[in-house]
DNA sequence: ATGAACAGACCAACGGTCTGTTTGTAGGAG
DNA sequence: CTCCTACAAACAGACCGTTGGTCTGTTCAT
């Protein structure tokens, strides 16, 4: 084929297979070879799209990072709600949504998806703590919600410990582990000001992520 | 070379020099021609004591881990202290010895070493918090030092907190944002009777850390 | 004599490059 | 406005060095 009169609908084809196969297969086990094929592209087309392998998983983060940052930027942005009630609503909102399901649940555990878990993390510290939580805190301390005098650290634990540490799609976790995370989640962070989280609407939900999860 | 009197030494050749290169390069950029180059052994003798790359690499994950226990136990079987102490003492020995500047000084932050990283997160979550922390927090509700419900939950927070949020060789830090994570991390657990594990001397040690990894 | 401990040629597959081909499109002539 | 042309975007696919891994020896301690 020649030139495309729609270039970027083919990115996103190999945009959108890639991101399948890495959640699939991980990053090493998903070849080039495997994305020409499911794409039909050639290697031709994709190296004219992207400068390398590396370069196309991070783009894959990239979107995926973009669409939890539209979700977040909504509450934050919110103007009917306080500090508090927003993290409560940030809870709700990015955990609720089959969205997570959906990805999720062909994946092999996190921990056993090593780059995956790695740009997650840096995601926490780079984009979700600074640009979202940390804000969100900010105005918690201002309509005395909450009580810090170190928002950024506050926020890194509160995500860490949430995204990383609670969510059963890291690895194998029971209903019953699942609940006791959820209670020292809560007495962690009560000091703070920061209470009920996680209701049980929320930890039913995990509960569920925790059952796909298993295969 | 044919029949060698002495092939644990090779093994540990080949373990040492595959550390070195792993911690310095990362799994991916460390080529089995560089562990070759750099032992002078053969292709056939690698394989003949490790059945692959990966292997290589959970081997070497696996000497670190034990050098790692060693000290756990130590802790964890001394009988003069209560529970509360032993985890003070288990933060200044594991913080402490210049083991820990030693091996990654020369590393690049953990967040750009996935495969360490997801090694270490599971470390914590298979054997430091369930084999060492939660025993030790368990004699803290006997003795009346700590007091929670879940030990083990406890437990994995603590470690992945500090193992992990804290840690200045998991990406940069500067010695404000050190003292920040440090506060919060001391209020997180106060109220479960956990306090001052952290004391000014493992904050410079932590901060000593931070301008080693800079570089 | 046997097999553990190597040595090193060999191999398929991988990520990445390079050259070649098609074709949409911008710019100028009429 | 239309036609032509030059050009670069959008591919296709042969090709390449390196990689992890195998296989067939060879040597030598037991």
């Amino acid at each position: 084929m020649g030139r495309n009169k729609y270039p970027e609908e083919t990115v996103q084809k190999i945009l959108d297979t890639a991101e399948r196969l890495f959640i699939e297969k991980g990053y090493d086990r998903a070849s080039l070879q495997d994305i020409i094929q499911e794409t039909g592209l050639s290697k031709g087309a994709i190296y004219h799209h992207f400068s390398s392998k590396e370069d196309i998983f991070y783009s894959v983060c990239d979107r995926i990072g973009q669409r939890n940052a539209a979700i977040l930027r909504k509450v934050r942005d919110d103007e009917t709600l306080n500090g508090l009630e927003k993290l409560r609503r940030i809870f709700k909102v990015s955990l609720q949504p089959e969205r997570q399901a959906k990805i999720f649940c062909m994946m092999p555990y996190l921990l056993d998806n090593a780059k995956f878990l790695a740009t997650e993390m840096r995601s926490i510290f780079q984009e979700v703590a600074p640009d979202f939580i940390e804000p969100i805190i900010r105005q918690g301390i201002a309509d005395g919600s909450i009580h810090t005098d170190h928002p950024r650290e506050l926020a890194e634990a509160m995500m860490l410990l949430s995204d990383i540490w609670i969510n059963p799609i890291v690895r194998p976790t029971t209903p019953e582990e699942l609940s006791a995370r959820c209670a020292i989640y809560d007495q962690l962070f009560r000091s703070f000001g920061i209470s009920d989280l996680i209701d049980q609407e929320i930890k039913d939900t995990l509960i569920g992520y925790g059952e796909l999860a298993r295969h």
